[in-house]
RNA sequence: UGCCGGGUCGUCCAACGGCAGGACAGCGGCCUUUGGAGCCGUUUAUCGUGGUUCGAAUCCACGCCCGGCAGCCA
């Protein structure tokens, strides 16, 4: 609605990391002529998650901070683990974060001939060989990571015959795991990646893109450091599990005649507190139906990010915040909520809604009269201007607005106190309503001060406590979810012997208030608008909205320093 | 235990060999028509032992601890 529009903060990661410092360098010494090309290369076989926001604003932003490009690139060398589904959310998550990759979508599989013309080089080169070792035969042959490999029998096979053989595995004249083409570099190298690794696999699965032109399927190692040399990739940014991997990279490519040759950095993945960022482990969250579906306002996918109501603002500074580094990390899940927080108070309008229901009458308030106040929409955002907002003599307040027997400090409703409704007048407490039978409080009978209309009165006298309220002849209903963190302990995965993550899942993750009280201008509100509903947090439209009935998902709660004097005071014994 | 990488406040990130700084969290206060926001203040750290040096988080040596690697996954 009338959420403000913020630019996306164009400042570059302040300081320099390693890895901008770097091309810094490489930039001053001019080379690759001064370029830098970046790619963000995701296995298409899962839905983008926050971890991936930090490859996708590294990779994106330094290409933006060098006014160079950054390709995104779908690594499909594997179809049996490769779905369309993926790719198509994969773009719309990248976008809505706020990246644009130009004319620059490649696919890995682009470069099916390409790979196989260049297997074919290292072949002629006796660099490579067709292994009819079984799997396990290959396993054992390579060695143990404190013991040296030994040479496979078929490694001395002549050129001529590798090169047979391979356009014969190509022809599907063999069966998968029959045989497979192997760099031959050292059996005894202390890199285990460097002991002859598999370089093409036979896979009689038809490809989501190439159908069944192909059955054989290049490997990640010879797949991906070409790919990027193709691409002319200067800089190709991965995560530190590589980093075995980049002399592999190196020997591909310094073996092969290709111009290009970009340089790997790896650098560590976000790891999250309170949540879950292994592929497998959302993907199981999913299927075992522990949430619903990838976009469960819960997940730390794009998707459940975007619909819990997050920005891709938000995730951007986060991303800035964290930095960039070689060290494994652990990010403390609030250092999110933070930046998120900090992002919606400047853009999020202000609005009143009425989670817990208790009913006001107003005992002096004439019985017909109705009047309207007007509501600044955002007080760091004075351009947000005002709107309407109905009061009468019947309302609702917050249940926990009102308490017959306040404890110490409490500056909200009860018997005989004078509190001021946000936007409109004082009230006070006259006489409490109660179930004869349970003794549950019905309604709150108050008293308003006609002088105090708008919120102060004539005499100056102050009210320690300012309430939301909703007027209830106009209030819409609503359901509200209320989320919190997915997982109870920090480390979902330190779980008890015997138990797995699943024991850390926080029963309170979702909790769903089906009769809640909005104010009437949210009548107009459309999925995906995001609120501050006043004094409880960030609230977005959810989808599951209709025109008979408003949805609303919590985003975060408002720092509530009561409820965190409330919780020491139970710690300790007064 | 072969190879690779990494150890700085509770957490994350800084610091040409020259006063260890910032952010988040915490704590205290101010302010407030959101117990929000904002503002002010504040506690806390260089893995260890030697060495080089006028001077070491930084360089060297030896340890210790943590992570990754033995897919025809990426």
């Amino acid at each position: 609605m009338n959420e403000a529009k913020i630019p996306a903060p164009e400042a570059p990661a302040n300081p320099p990391d390693f890895i901008r410092k770097r091309i810094r360098e490489d930039v001053a010494k001019n080379k690759n002529h001064g370029r830098v090309i970046t790619r963000f290369p995701p296995e298409p076989n899962g839905y983008l998650h926050i971890g991936h926001a930090k490859a996708i604003n590294l990779n994106f932003g330094i290409a933006r901070e060098y006014q160079g490009a950054c390709h995104l690139r779908l690594d499909d060398t594997n179809p049996e683990k490769e779905e369309q589904e993926y790719i198509d959310a994969i773009r719309e998550d990248v976008r809505w974060l706020g990246f644009d990759w130009g004319g620059h979508l490649y696919h890995a599989s682009d470069y099916y001939d390409r790979f196989y013309t260049y297997a074919v080089e290292l072949i002629e080169k006796g660099l490579a060989y067709v292994c009819h070792l079984s799997p396990d035969a290959i396993r054992e042959y390579r060695g143990t990571l404190t013991t040296p490999g030994k040479n496979s029998p078929f490694r001395q096979r002549p050129a001529d015959e590798n090169r047979a053989l391979f356009e014969r595995m190509r022809r599907g004249e063999f069966k998968e795991g029959e045989c497979v083409l192997r760099a031959k570099i050292d059996m005894e190298h202390p890199n285990i990646n460097m002991r002859d690794p598999a370089i093409y696999r036979i896979k009689h699965a038809a490809h989501p893109r190439t159908g069944d032109k192909w059955c054989i399927y290049p490997m990640y190692d010879f797949a991906h450091c070409i790919s990027d040399a193709l691409e002319n990739i200067t800089h190709s940014l991965c995560t530190l599990e590589f980093e075995d991997h980049r002399p592999l990279y190196d020997w591909v490519l310094d073996n092969i005649t290709i111009p290009c040759h970009p340089q790997q950095i790896e650098f560590a993945r976000l790891e999250l507190t309170h949540t879950l960022l292994s592929k497998r482990k959302l993907l199981q969250l999913v299927q075992e139906g522990i949430v619903n579906g990838w976009d469960d306002p819960r997940l730390p996918t794009i998707r459940g990010l975007r619909r819990r109501g997050y920005t891709p603002e938000a995730i951007g500074a986060f991303c800035r915040a964290i930095g960039v580094d070689k060290t494994n990390s652990v990010i403390d899940i609030g250092t999110l909520e933070y930046h998120l927080r900090e992002d919606l108070n400047r853009r999020a309008q202000r609005v009143m809604a009425v989670l817990h229901p208790l009913k006001v009458v107003i005992v002096n308030y004439p019985d017909n009269q109705a009047e309207t106040f007007s509501a600044e929409n955002n007080p760091e955002d004075p351009a947000s201007g005002t709107r309407p907002v109905p009061f009468a003599k019947t309302l609702y307040i917050e249940q926990e607005d009102f308490q017959e027997s306040p404890p110490k400090g409490y500056f909200r409703l009860a018997p005989g106190r004078e509190v001021r409704l946000k936007h409109a007048y004082y009230i006070t407490c006259q006489a409490v309503i109660k179930d004869e039978a349970t003794g549950e409080i019905k309604e709150i009978h108050c008293t308003y001060d006609p002088g105090s209309r708008g919120g102060s009165t004539p005499d100056g006298r102050r009210v320690k406590g300012t309430l939301h309220w909703v007027a209830a002849e106009h209030a819409l209903d609503a359901e509200v979810r209320l989320y919190s963190h997915l997982f109870t302990r920090p480390d979902p995965n330190q779980a008890p012997a015997g138990q797995d993550f699943r024991s850390a899942l926080n029963p309170q993750s979702l909790v769903t208030l089906p009769a809640c009280k909005v104010e009437p201008s949210l009548r107009v509100a459309m999925a995906g608008d995001r609120f501050q509903f006043m004094r409880h947090g960030y609230f977005c439209v959810d989808p599951d909205t209709t025109p008979a009935r408003l949805v609303f998902n919590r985003t975060a709660t408002l720092r509530d320093t009561w409820a965190k004097m409330m919780q020491k005071g139970q710690g300790q014994p007064e």
